[in-house]
DNA sequence: TGCATTGCATCTGTATACAGAATGTGTTCA
DNA sequence: TGAACACATTCTGTATACAGATGCAATGCA
């Protein structure tokens, strides 16, 4: 997405809603790392807003993870060791193989299209080893997937985990070989959802996550490593 | 639990997490329905803080989904469409489900075995119909599921989606029968756990939370007809 | 009588003020 | 030289102040 238009989303609402959009961008996207201490004077700062709007959003990146806080210290970008981090990657799977095999059951004919086609529009993205694109468009195809269980609560569920997921998985694409070998997974979904084959739907979507999983979970080992 | 026990849980702590504590509890409990108004002032006064612990509070809970806000309106006890209630306990049903398999393929001997005998216990409320404190065995029984799936992750969304189910279904155990019924289905549960049968634990644990889903919709219903 | 409008009371949203906790530094003493 | 203590600085947690938005009621007009 273009960076004004970004910014342009991240201005509307209460100040405080602001503040919420613009701290956890700063987290998903990677620009604050876990770990790093969020002070609440330099943010307001940053932002030129009060210290009350940022305590605020602060306070409710909290209470869905993003980031942690003891009392009257800074709060931080959430850490999570190896352990927990694992635990994170198996509920996605989980919820991916939900949404995967409701998906295959209950999406419209219009869904079942648009999941084909955003899918074979990223293949010239693979051939052409264009990594940002092809994530861009990674995402918008899980999306897809998590819409089409027409399920409000799996798609919050989902959306907040991968939101939580996303500080620790921020280079997956930049593996040898991996563009491709999701480009592969994904197409076993698609393969699956479009003839309404549940089961290899679920099992498909859980072993792309799987895949996912292994390739994050090596590169925070070596990232720590070199810490 | 025993009401001073759980006053001296809500107060220690900060101002603030003390307040996410003590409106959570209203809210869970039932002590305020939902679509109730939060008001900011009141709030302050009853618990005798002023209004930015309780601001920050009401925040974290509309970040977790408690309660809903409106720039520039009161807070309110998060009320949902029957839709998205069936979504809630699809959803429910799906992450149980999920608790019970791992919990069959996990728990420690010692795990087991408690989940037996809290089983077994609750057999004489049945008999006696105490409710609520079949209630309070019920809430206990579930959590060791949770927790025996050894899944931090899947533990948080698992607890988190009961505490915004629970306004929605307190009344559960006073439709006739429905005692019974929900240690017979505890019963295929523990004994697909017992012996390490994933498959029958995961269908046993959703077909479960499906019953108390249908007693508590038509509940709902009921309720939405009296107002 | 019915409807629009104005004014007031109430509540939210943000900024600021202030007290207390944590941290880091410099000094002192062994 | 090293450890410990006191002080100063910095930051958090809570209260308060104030501006703007909302809603309601009373009033005026058709």
């Amino acid at each position: 997405m273009k960076l004004a238009r970004k910014k342009e989303i991240i201005r509307s609402g209460t100040t405080v809603e602001q503040m919420v959009r613009a701290i956890a961008d700063l987290i998903i996207t990677g620009a604050m790392r876990p770990g790093e201490r969020l002070d609440e004077i330099s943010m307001a700062n940053r932002f030129e807003v009060s210290r009350t709007p940022v305590r605020e959003a602060l306070g409710q990146l909290c209470a869905i993870g993003l980031v942690e806080r003891e009392p009257n210290k800074s709060a931080v970008v959430t850490n999570v060791t190896q352990q927990h981090l694992a635990s994170m990657f198996e509920a996605m799977a989980e919820l991916e193989s939900i949404c995967a095999r409701l998906s295959a059951e209950r999406m419209t004919v219009d869904e079942r299209r648009m999941l084909e086609m955003e899918h074979r529009a990223s293949a010239r993205l693979v051939h052409q080893g264009a990594e940002d694109d092809y994530s861009a468009h990674n995402t918008e195809f899980h999306t897809r997937l998590y819409r089409g269980a027409h399920n409000d609560h799996v798609f919050e569920l989902v959306t907040q985990t991968r939101a939580r997921l996303a500080p620790f998985r921020r280079a997956q694409f930049r593996l040898p070989g991996r563009l491709l070998r999701s480009y592969e997974e994904h197409d076993a979904i698609v393969k699956a959802v479009l003839r309404a084959d549940a089961a290899s739907a679920s099992r498909a979507a859980y072993a792309h996550v799987s895949t996912v999983s292994d390739a994050s979970i090596v590169f925070a080992r070596s990232a720590e490593a070199t810490l």
